[in-house]
DNA sequence: ACAAGTTGTATTATTTATAATACCAGATGC
DNA sequence: GCATCTGGTATTATAAATAATACAACTTGT
């Protein structure tokens, strides 16, 4: 579909590519913890760019905390014991596990109305094109700093259940059911994007961050879409995590998540 | 791990990160077919950005077919009637589903190695610092289009069971099974990152593309790890798909995958 | 001590990207 | 017609990124 970048853009600044590329072989691996990158005048070599530009690149890992830099003795690849994500959700069960003690998060309700249905939230609810709904933008924080941005929308006649304030105050799984809805089952889909602007200062990053994207439809037992959730996580607070199970003989083998049995699910 | 982008860093180019953001917004649904776009003006302002840069954006979007802009009307996301996302797996199964007939995946194989482990795959797969294992990048391509690059470790004893053209023609699995290692369960962590220049190459994409992280470690019945795995996919091409559904009742109530019982697991 | 590497710092020039502004031409609704 | 949107074009100015160069300060090994 895309391809390279198509010619009239800009080359992109060749500091950032230095540093993305710097800071995917550390994050990846290739170069470990201690290990000596190779001189600055030997990387703008290497990358076809001049000493200052690798030089800020360097200034903004050592920034990160990813190296050291010692003058006259080179650069290393910093040891970071920790420096882990906070949190993380079970993506069979939809359960949030905190990793840390003494995290919690709250919500902020961004924006609260009531309209039509967006064309593609209808076809994948199964709504009339003209459907009532509501839409619910809220933005979730563990500790103050903002890890998800949520896009809700709910058929009207279920959303008139539950006031702005509950949405506020409780997952929109606990209203719904609360409402009489009987949820029987979901369907989620995970792809990444990029942050766009609204977002973005939303979620306390910079535009063109890598953003994690989830979207669920829910439906009830009669099959009919009760919710559409649109949902964005920051990559370095949030993570999807899902442990599998290798079950069967023979021909019948294959895989199953193995889930957790407790809790209360939430976005 | 990084979040914001250092404040050291140059901005990076903001005409492609317009261009990214809004071919995110068109090929992700938010602005489906026929939608009309804000103008230039609002766009700018809304970005943050000068209408010229805006401008850039969008001539590289009208290039590549995404947009028809007509003056003095407007510009609007053209329909492109296929040129839909054509590969989907399913999360829990770790079943692909080709949601066309006629695909078929291949894989090129772009490096293969012998050497120690990094120190993140020895710790996730609990190996000793210095074991030897085998490193093996490959791209995996639906219809000649390149959909996901995949960096494998695997410890060398059980690696030489299998060889390099068999690598290249047989997915991970099928060798490690038919090497004798009993696979026993596996635990998954999903995430977004921004494409560095050597995967944007092989995946081609452009620098800076949003891009889904998946990283797996499988184990035996002994609970030693057998694989270390990390993809990265174009999100343009492909999607993590997972059905739930909710079981039980009052306190007891929560979410289980609805898994497929069939088929051959893949990366 | 010395040489040869390293990072740190500074200066200058050049190129590129972006911004600000104005105006034109096509489309649209009143 | 007219006001007012829209994109298309051009000009100028400013800001930013990059390159090229030189040199100082520090480290290490000989």
């Amino acid at each position: 579909m895309n391809g390279a970048a198509p010619s009239r853009l800009p080359e992109g600044a060749k500091a950032q590519r230095v540093y993305l590329s710097l800071r995917d072989q550390i994050t990846g691996g290739a170069l470990a913890s201690g290990d000596s990158l190779p001189g600055e005048q030997r990387l703008a070599e290497s990358f076809g760019v001049s000493r200052v530009t690798v030089r800020r690149a360097l200034d903004a890992l050592a920034g990160t905390g990813l190296i050291d830099r010692r003058a006259g003795s080179g650069t290393v690849v910093r040891d970071r014991g920790g420096a882990e994500m906070p949190v993380a959700m079970n993506l069979a069960t939809l359960m949030p596990q905190l990793v840390e003690m003494g995290h919690s998060t709250t919500a902020r309700l961004l924006a609260f109305s009531y309209g039509t249905a967006p064309e593609f939230v209808a076809r994948s609810m199964e709504l009339e094109a003209d459907a009532d709904i509501q839409i619910a933008i809220r933005v979730r924080s563990a500790d103050d700093t903002p890890f998800s941005h949520l896009t809700t929308y709910v058929p009207a006649n279920i959303a008139r259940n539950y006031s702005e304030d509950d949405l506020a105050n409780h997952p929109l799984f606990t209203l719904l059911e609360r409402s009489g809805v009987e949820i029987a089952h979901a369907h989620q889909s995970v792809t990444a994007t990029l942050a766009g602007p609204e977002v973005a200062e939303a979620l306390n990053v910079a535009v063109g961050t890598a953003l994690l994207s989830l979207k669920r439809v829910v439906r009830d037992v009669d099959g009919k879409g009760v919710e559409y959730l649109s949902a964005l996580y920051r990559p370095d607070m949030f993570r999807l995590e899902m442990p599998l199970t290798r079950v069967g003989t023979g021909a019948g083998r294959h895989w199953e998540p193995a889930i957790g049995k407790d809790g209360e699910a939430s976005e």
